[in-house]
DNA sequence: AGTCCCGTTTGATCTGAGTCAAAGTTTTGT
DNA sequence: ACAAAACTTTGACTCAGATCAAACGGGACT
């Protein structure tokens, strides 16, 4: 029921202690962080949480993706995030979880007991700024994704999350300002649709449309090319720089 | 340019003390509060920030009605927040601001000078606590929006905003559980377009389909009455009480 | 009282994305 | 290697909501 936890796994790759949480602080709250910690991992497909469960973990992702969902009782679904490794999840001072969070694909998290984490919070200063820090910019995130839903085309909104799974893909493997990047999706097209608010038909015939006008390449079905970030931005109707330059 | 400030402002009206930030505390970071805070009023139609500002203050309503707002280059627009009385405005330990923030009433603000707040901040683990609190909750209210922007129809996203209205509203004027209640609607049609990712004809057409199917009663074109809250929650397409029971 | 302005309603028509359906492709399991 | 299952593409048609356009109402100011 649970897949096998990854061999090579070591604290060196726990993104809560590098990233998420404690990116400032060099000493004591590490090694109890270590003490409470644990992995746990999942295979594709499977359910990590169910809105409305009791939550008694948070944590991190450390390799693989995960998607958080609303869905209707007629089940209409909307993802609601994204979450790729580094990326936080739980909602400390909370008792249910409010949405469904799936992996996508095979998955390691990195996870804390709750109430320590909690207890930990209030004794050490720094987690709770860096918590508070992570969830404006989910916040940032969540309100730039409610532009895309409410006012753009089927065109931009793909055009959009091509250019967020690069972005994302790119800072997780730096190397300066690129202007062609080559990068795997890692969604299906249903899920791209839940993303965006559309239907999984659009998506295919939109992204048919993107590879035709020459804006992406495509090798199978996942793995696509951006010849030229600038004009995906543009395909996008973002004049910002999406995070590329500057 | 600067709207006259009631007169009868005083602390007991101050939001940012008594319930955004310090709900539960007591004694000397309320005082030291005191001392770095200001009024600012704002008439209706002002603008207050403008997105990628340098923002000098955070703070909360205290009365009156602001909007959070994002526009693409072409003018499209998306209202990625409606700011009511007690909501708290501002990103500590952000430099610039991310929306643009219009006052659509009258309205009244309580301002803290942004660096002491932020030190503040640092020293009181109470008040960044209560932060990270709130942020969540906005968090949860833009996630909830982006499934009605990915997903409603035209019919349940006006039934859905009429809820939140309603709900916020009645949290302000508690009496206790309620079927009936009739409210103010704050917004113009291009705003509750706005926020709907709607056209204002699209939303006239709707509000006078809730009308004629009894779902709602108008009094001029903004006073609303809700004759059946259930009725109103089960047209949004929401199975949950919307806060308005148990 | 009249008229100007702003917000709103209503009507007619158009269109982008949804729906329904079928065929093609990749992955998985035996 | 083959068959089954899962995912994707493409086509034909429909429809909810957008667009374009005109008229309506109510307050503010002569």
């Amino acid at each position: 029921m649970n897949a096998p936890i990854p061999a090579q796994i070591s604290c060196a790759d726990c993104p809560i202690r590098h990233r998420a949480v404690c990116a400032r602080c060099e000493t004591d709250e590490l090694e109890t962080l270590e003490t409470i910690k644990y992995y746990r991992s999942y295979e594709a497909g499977q359910s990590i949480i169910w809105s409305g469960d009791v939550m008694n973990f948070v944590g991190s992702v450390v390799s693989g993706i995960a998607t958080l969902t609303q869905t209707m009782e007629d089940g209409r679904t909307q993802m609601v995030g994204l979450l790729l490794p580094s990326d936080f999840v739980g909602r400390p001072g909370r008792e249910g979880a409010a949405y469904n969070v799936v992996a996508t694909t095979d998955l390691v998290m990195c996870c804390f007991r709750k109430k320590p984490f909690e207890d930990m919070m209030v004794r050490t200063p720094h987690i709770a700024h860096r918590l508070l820090e992570m969830t404006l910019d989910e916040l940032d995130a969540a309100r730039e994704w409610m532009l895309v839903l409410g006012r753009k085309t089927a065109r931009e909104k793909i055009a959009s999350l091509l250019s967020i799974v690069a972005r994302r893909d790119a800072s997780l493997t730096p190397k300066g300002v690129v202007n062609a990047m080559t990068f795997d999706l890692p969604l299906t097209r249903e899920a791209m649709a839940d993303y965006l608010g559309l239907t999984l038909e659009t998506v295919s015939r939109q992204m048919s449309a993107l590879k035709k006008d020459g804006v992406i390449t495509l090798e199978g079905k996942r793995r696509v090319t951006v010849p030229d970030m600038a004009r995906l931005l543009e395909e996008a109707g973002d004049d910002s720089d999406g995070g590329f330059l500057g």
